[in-house]
DNA sequence: AAAATGAACGAAAACCTTTTCGTAAAAAAA
DNA sequence: TTTTTTTACGAAAAGGTTTTCGTTCATTTT
C-alpha cells in the first residue's frame, strides 16, 4: 500500500494540491462543498499529512525536549509528567533526554538540539555542569530555553525553582528545635547553585544559633552510590552528628541503611531529615520527615512559560524566576523522645 | 543571523550542492582535497544538518516512540531508562506518551504515531485497555511495535515481559509457608492480562493446599488511590484476611497506611507482599518483601529488538516473547514471627 | 451594458536534503 | 595517438507540505 499525500487525493477529486491543502487546513478560500469532498476522501484513504513536510515548511516542530539528570528519580518524573500535562493537550510532542547527571552527555545533547529538531527545551542542570556556554547557544540561536529545579544564573532565560534557601533554614532550624547540636548537611554537587542555596539556608540557621563556626559538619557527597554509602557509614562514626540533614533525595536510603548497620536509632541517637518527593516516605521506618517541592507544578509552570516563550507571547526579552515553596512534612525521624532519655 | 544550508557551503565555496551533501557524508565521489574544504567550511559557518528535511527524504526520523501507563511509576521509570541507554548509543530520540492508564489517550496517541513521526514504538498497555485493534493497525501500517510487561496476545508482535505466573505462585506459596491462610490477591485491572497471569498463578498455589475454592478473596482495585483506599479498608475488615498480596505497587501504599489506621501489625496480624520495583522497599516500616522486576533489563531488551526490526535485521516475521525472571525478596512484612503467638 | 468586485481554485516557489544519472577532464590502456 | 576507464563533480528530481500570487468565471455595481 503506496504512500497517501496531497497528490493522491488532489488526482482523485481532479483538484490541485494547493486547493487541496487549503481544504484540510479550512481555509476561506475554498467551498464548503469542496472542503466536503475533499475531508471525506482524506478519511476514506486514510490520509495522514507528513509530520516532517510541514516541520520543514513551517518551521516549526510542535515538540519540545527535556533535558535532565535522572530517570529513576521521583522529582523528575513527577516534574515531567507536570511537563507533559501542559505539553500534550497544546499539541506538543515530548523528546526526553536523561543526561545521567553527565556534563559530556548534557552538553552533547544540548548541542544536538541546535539544529531546530525541536520549538524549545527545559534543562535541569546535571551533577556535573558548571560551566554554561553550550546552553547559552541554544538562547543565542534563539531557541527558546526554560530551567527548573536546578538552574544557573549565568544563564540568562526563564527559571522555575523552589524556596531552597528558606525550606533549608527552616528544616535544620526544625532540627535545632528537636535539641541537635552536631547537624551534618549531606552536600550533592558543591557546583549547582540548588545545593548551596540550601546549604546556605543551613547555615543561616547553624550561625543564628552559634553552633558550629566551622563547616566540618558539611559534608561533600558525590553521585555514586557506593561512595556516598561509604562517605556516609565514615561520617556516622568520625563525626558523631545527631542529625542529617540530606539535600537531595537520593542520599536518604544510604542513611537509613548505615544507621541500621550501626546501631544508630532514628531519631533517638541521630535525626534524619531530606529533600523528598517519594510518595512512601510517610511508610519508611522510622518515617521520614521530609521536605517537598511541587514537582508537578514546577513542570507544568516551566512548560507553559516554554510554550509561551515559543508562541512569542511576551513582549519583552522574558526572563523571569518564578519561585515556589516547598512544604516541610514532619515525621518521626526528627520527632524528639528526649522524655525516654529522662527518664 | 539566516540559516545555514547546503547552499551557504555550496555557493561559498564555488561548488554544487549535490557536491557539499556527498562531502559532509563521506561520499566516494569527491576527492578528500574537497572534502576536508567543505568541512572546514561547515564547521566555521556552525553548519547543522535539518532534521526534517532528511527524515523527509531519507524516510527515517531516528526516532521512537515510548507509549506507557504512568510518568510517576518506580517500574515505568527504570525501564524507560533501560530504553534509553540502548537508543542514545544508536543515534535514536526517545518522544514519551505516558497514557495516565487512559484507553482513550493511548488510542488518540498511538493514532498519532500513524503518520510516519517515529520508525517505531515501544508500548505497555493501560488499565483500561481491552481492545487492540489501535495497536494492530500500527502494523498494518508497517510500523514495527514491540510490546513491554504490560501486553496483550492479540497483537502479534515481538514482547518482553517477566515470569509473572511463576514469580505469583511463588510469592503465594511463600505467603502460604508462612502459615498464611486467607490471603487476599489485591487484582489491578482484570483486563490486562499480566494482572491474570499473576492471578493464576496466585489461584494455582492457592488451590494446591485447597486453601479457599471460592474466589472471595481476589479483590478488584481500581485506577483511583481514594477508591483503592476505601476497598482495601473496607476488605481488612471484612474478609479478616491474614495476608495481602498487591499485584502492582501502587496498591502497597494504601496496605500500609490502612493497617496502621487498624492497628493490624504487619507481619504478626497481616503479612504483606507485592510486586514492586522500589529502592526503598527495604527500608519501610516494616521492610516490604517485594517481587522485584528487571525493569531496566526489560526495557534494555525491548529496545534492542524494536532496533533490529526498524534495521530489518530479522530475515522472517518476528514475533518472539522474551521473559525475564523476577526476584523474590522477603524482608520483614511476610517474616513468621509466631513463636511470640507461642509465649 | 460595461466595469468592478468577489469567489474558487491552480501554478509554482520554498523549506532542505539525498541520490541518480550525466558529463567533463584526466588518467590509463590499447 | 586513439580509445577506454576513472575521477570528480553538477543538474535535477524527489520527498510532502504551505503559501503567495495569478487567473478565471460569476456576480454585483454603476
Amino acid at each position: 500500500m503506496s504512500k497517501i499525500n496531497l497528490e493522491t487525493i488532489a488526482k482523485e477529486l481532479n483538484l490541485s494540491i494547493a486547493s487541496v491543502s487549503k481544504a484540510l487546513n479550512d481555509s476561506f478560500e475554498i467551498s464548503f462543498e469542496t472542503k466536503k469532498r475533499v475531508l471525506e476522501k482524506a478519511k476514506q484513504l486514510n490520509y495522514k499529512a507528513n509530520p516532517f513536510a510541514i516541520a520543514l515548511r513551517n518551521k516549526k516542530t510542535h515538540t519540545i525536549a527535556v533535558v535532565f539528570p535522572e530517570m529513576d528519580n521521583n522529582f523528575f518524573s513527577l516534574a515531567i509528567k507536570g511537563i507533559e500535562s501542559i505539553a500534550f493537550p497544546n499539541g506538543y510532542h515530548i523528546l526526553i533526554y536523561p543526561t545521567n547527571e553527565n556534563f559530556k552527555r548534557e552538553k552533547a545533547t544540548v548541542d544536538l538540539l541546535l539544529n531546530g529538531r525541536v520549538d524549545g527545551v527545559l534543562i535541569s542542570l546535571s551533577f556535573q555542569t558548571k560551566e554554561t556556554a553550550h546552553i547559552n547557544n541554544l538562547i543565542t540561536q534563539f531557541i527558546p530555553v526554560v530551567l527548573f529545579d536546578r538552574v544557573s544564573h549565568k544563564i540568562q532565560a526563564p527559571k522555575v525553582i523552589t524556596d531552597d534557601y528558606e525550606s533549608a533554614y527552616s528544616a535544620t532550624k526544625h532540627l535545632i528545635n528537636g535539641r541537635c547540636r552536631r547537624i551534618v548537611f549531606l552536600s550533592f554537587s558543591e557546583h549547582l547553585e540548588i545545593n548551596n542555596r540550601r546549604m546556605d539556608g543551613y547555615k543561616r540557621a547553624i550561625y543564628e544559633k552559634n553552633l558550629n563556626t566551622d563547616s566540618s559538619l558539611i559534608i561533600q557527597c558525590s553521585n555514586n552510590e557506593m561512595d556516598n554509602n561509604e562517605i556516609i557509614k565514615k561520617l556516622l562514626i568520625e563525626k558523631q552528628p545527631d542529625a542529617i540533614f540530606a539535600s537531595v533525595e537520593k542520599l536518604i536510603a544510604p542513611c537509613y541503611k548505615n544507621c541500621k548497620e550501626l546501631n544508630l536509632n532514628i531519631p533517638d541517637d541521630i535525626k534524619l531529615i531530606g529533600y523528598s518527593s517519594s510518595p512512601i516516605a510517610r511508610f519508611l521506618n522510622p518515617s521520614l520527615s521530609t521536605i517537598v517541592q511541587p514537582a508537578f507544578k514546577i513542570g507544568q509552570k516551566a512548560a507553559s512559560i516554554l510554550l509561551n516563550l515559543i508562541d512569542k507571547k511576551y513582549k519583552k526579552p522574558h526572563s523571569e524566576t518564578v519561585v515556589f515553596p516547598s512544604e516541610i512534612q514532619v515525621r518521626e525521624s526528627t520527632k524528639n523522645t528526649e522524655y525516654i532519655q529522662l527518664m
